[in-house]
DNA sequence: AGCCCGTCGGTTTTT
DNA sequence: CCGACGGGCT
């Protein structure tokens, strides 16, 4: 959400406004964007222009033209991003825009698949796996097919494999292609890759399940060869917006093409500036493609920020203004006030997070909420010794972007038994379990499976196995407990059941910390409570996993934000903190052989100062231990390294202890607008001069007035241009006219 | 001999 | 928290 944007320029103009959206919330380009409703249209969006802004107002402006919601599809790229999109347009107008389909590619891919799956033959009750099921499976073929056990040379991990059978999918290449050229090193192995990729797949068709790749591939598949799929699916969704188009991959675009292809309204919107998914198979020139696939595309650029301040843009545009190649313009901002940004050489780790956890203190104090403040980092491990620091210091953090709940093994113990519920063919899962018995390995499990292969019903085929003498009795509770499991319809009392027999094997597997573990089962069973499909519970957990190290709920929820910058995309904060900007760290090793890689990470750097609003706090240790515990010198990540100078305020040990009145402690807390979201109740503050006959300004709907107060904080509002609406002003961004 | 299970070092980014 | 490794069980 933004400060005030600047007014319509034509605002007082003598022609009457058609598709008025109120007065002095948007401005020229995205009011172009907001009301081109039909045909396709690209929106090139610069960090903090306003996008997310811009696509509510339509999502909003198109149901008000009569547009009925359920043909939307609105495509983003976490789930989140959609459902708050959709509830802000709610917000907006009315309850009808949460009708509007939105989610994630995988999701609606996942959705329309259960119906339309057959076409590429798979079961509708088809399991989703997630990136450590599908290094599973790797890790299955790999010992089946006696890969990589004996030999001299070392076998890439099933981590490499996955990254390599994926990049081929992703990227649309061949195999031998991508290993020639991104995998040199391995091409004396792409013989039992090509092979491991072949029982891959098809040990995936054998037992209804898909990776998150096979639900971008299966789908584009069903659409682009099936006609009356196709036609039903473009039908539906007669108006289309992707949001963060740079980071979708080739099939994710014809994906677009094809639901969009009947009708071409089609947006698509994002920054090439801020691409930084390659790894998943996005290009960022696709962007620039994207009037390829859809002729006569209308173009409209975004370029006034509105989220930071002209100093903290001055150092971000100097940053990707050295990136190599790139479409967007340099963004300007009409934000005064605030420091320049500040970099810290810290001595070492320790001291880089004593600073960081120092200054937050400092900033709280003077008043700042902790949930308007982020620290960003490159990899989840780069905030272990911050977390400690804070923890030290009692200041609560909410970590984004680590480990999820479901990879945890023993939330992954439970799912397993759910899984085969749905579909008794998940081998992977039976796997899983199986282990689980007493002196029962890999090899035993082999031999379980081998009886049972492809019959339709492996729990009841199961019961005749001769088990051996010592796991005998807790294969028979075992499978005693799937009979009953698959005969209950309540997932809660199935997850009852469950844990019935799965408790004692849990305290002895996990003896050491079970009763944190204890913890997070009875919050899946939770979870569970919340949902009435077991299939869709199951998909969830694959396509939108709740994160791990949750908390008790508590009343505050005021908590600094510590997240990855790739979990931080698209949002913002006040002050912001970048950490371990060390070369060799950031860009990581890894990429700095590619000028590709090397380049993304410079739109990965841009990306996390771009989410600052008013502070922004580089910092990187001078000095780290390497893994034989000598003391390795760390320089400065070349991106911020060939700034000019003058840019940002620099800093070193002990500098920030004796203020003497710098620039550096001078950076104040001026508290900026509040939105309404966060500010109090409007009853409470301005909502006390909300009251009938009142003239009132409302974002969406502009001017008008307050007929009727249902209760002190829902209003009846007529508006001239779009009639009477019913507002509840906790949410509603409603402002006081003065007449 | 085959297999299971405990211990010890390294870890991009995500749907 | 995974993979490699070696001890010890069947």
């Amino acid at each position: 959400m933004q400060p005030t944007l600047f007014p319509l320029q034509n605002t007082g103009s003598d022609e009457p406004q058609k598709n008025i959206i109120g007065e002095g919330s948007l401005n020229p380009a995205q009011l172009e964007a907001v009301t081109t409703v039909d045909g396709p249209v690209l929106v090139i969006a610069g960090a903090g222009s306003g996008k997310t802004r811009t696509l509510v107002y339509r999502l909003a402006h198109l149901v008000e033209q009569g547009i009925s919601p359920e043909n939307i599809l609105l495509l983003t790229f976490t789930r989140k991003a959609s459902q708050e999109m959709v509830s802000r347009a709610s917000m907006l107008m009315d309850d009808n825009c949460r009708k509007v389909m939105g989610g994630t590619f995988h999701s609606i891919a996942n959705l329309l698949l259960r119906r339309y799956g057959h076409h590429v033959g798979f079961a509708p009750n088809f399991t989703i796996l997630d990136r450590s099921d599908s290094e599973g499976i790797v890790n299955l073929i790999k010992s089946s097919l006696e890969i990589g056990s004996g030999e001299s040379k070392r076998f890439p991990s099933k981590r490499i494999i996955l990254n390599i059978l994926s990049g081929a999918v992703n990227k649309s290449r061949q195999l031998d292609d991508l290993v020639y050229n991104h995998y040199s090193h391995l091409v004396e192995f792409l013989d039992d890759i090509s092979r491991i990729q072949k029982h891959y797949s098809q040990f995936k068709k054998d037992h209804g399940l898909m990776d998150y790749d096979d639900l971008l591939v299966y789908f584009r598949d069903v659409l682009a060869n099936v006609p009356e799929v196709r036609a039903e699916v473009s039908n539906r969704f007669q108006y289309v917006m992707v949001d963060e188009y740079q980071d979708t991959n080739r099939i994710q675009a014809e994906i677009v093409r094809h639901i969009g292809g009947g009708h071409n309204n089609v947006m698509a919107v994002g920054d090439d500036s801020q691409s930084i998914y390659s790894f998943r198979g996005a290009d960022f020139r696709n962007i620039m493609d994207f009037p390829k696939l859809f002729p006569d595309t209308k173009m409209i650029r975004l370029e006034e920020n509105y989220r930071s301040t002209q100093s903290i843009l001055e150092t971000t545009n100097a940053i990707i203004s050295r990136a190599q190649e790139r479409y967007t313009k340099t963004l300007f901002s009409s934000i005064e006030g605030g420091g320049r940004p500040v970099l810290y050489g810290a001595k070492d780790e320790s001291d880089q997070a004593r600073f960081v956890a120092k200054k937050i203190a400092s900033l709280h104090n003077q008043g700042r909420p902790l949930k308007d403040m982020a620290v960003l980092f490159r990899s989840g491990f780069h905030s272990y010794k911050l977390e400690l620091e804070l923890t030290n210091r009692h200041i609560r953090f909410e970590k984004r972007g680590g480990l999820k709940l479901t990879e945890t093994a023993h939330i992954k113990d439970v799912l397993s038994f759910f899984r085969i519920i749905c579909n008794e063919q998940d081998y992977l899962s039976w796997n899983r379990i199986l282990l689980q018995l007493p002196k029962v390995g890999p090899k035993t499990v082999q031999k379980i499976l081998e009886t049972v292969k492809m019959v339709d019903d492996p729990v009841s085929v199961l019961k005749t196995f001769q088990a051996g003498k010592t796991w005998k009795q807790p294969f028979v509770e075992m499978l005693e407990m799937m009979t009953d499991l698959l005969q209950m319809q309540s997932p809660v009392s199935q997850f009852d059941r469950i844990l019935e027999y799965y408790q004692p094997l849990f305290e002895r597997l996990y003896a050491d910390d079970f009763p944190r573990r204890q913890k997070e089962l009875d919050h899946l069973k939770n979870i569970i409570g919340e949902y009435d499909s077991l299939q869709s519970f199951l998909d969830d957990t694959a396509l939108d996993p709740p994160e791990t190290g949750f908390e008790a709920p508590e009343l505050e929820d005021d908590a600094l934000i510590l997240s990855t910058i790739h979990s931080a995309k698209g949002l913002e904060w006040d002050t912001v903190f970048v950490i371990h900007l060390a070369d060799g760290k950031f860009p990581s090793s890894h990429s700095a052989a590619d000028p590709e890689q090397y380049e993304e990470e410079r739109r990965l750097l841009y990306v996390a100062a771009t989410r600052a609003k008013s502070e922004l706090f580089l910092s990187y240790p001078r000095e780290s231990v390497a893994p034989d515990r000598s003391r390795q010198y760390c320089s400065l990540t070349p991106f911020l390294a060939e700034l000019p100078s003058g840019l940002v305020v620099s800093r070193k040990p002990g500098m920030f202890q004796s203020s003497g009145g710098e620039n550096f402690e001078a950076a104040r807390y001026i508290p900026r607008k509040k939105t309404s979201h966060n500010s109090s109740p409007a009853g409470k503050t301005e909502g006390q001069s909300f009251h009938e006959g009142v003239a009132v300004r409302h974002g969406f709907f502009g001017e008008g007035r307050i007929t009727h107060m249902k209760d002190s904080r829902t209003a009846e509002v007529y508006f001239p241009r779009h009639g009477l609406k019913i507002l509840r002003l906790d949410y509603a961004k409603l402002e006081l006219v003065n007449s």
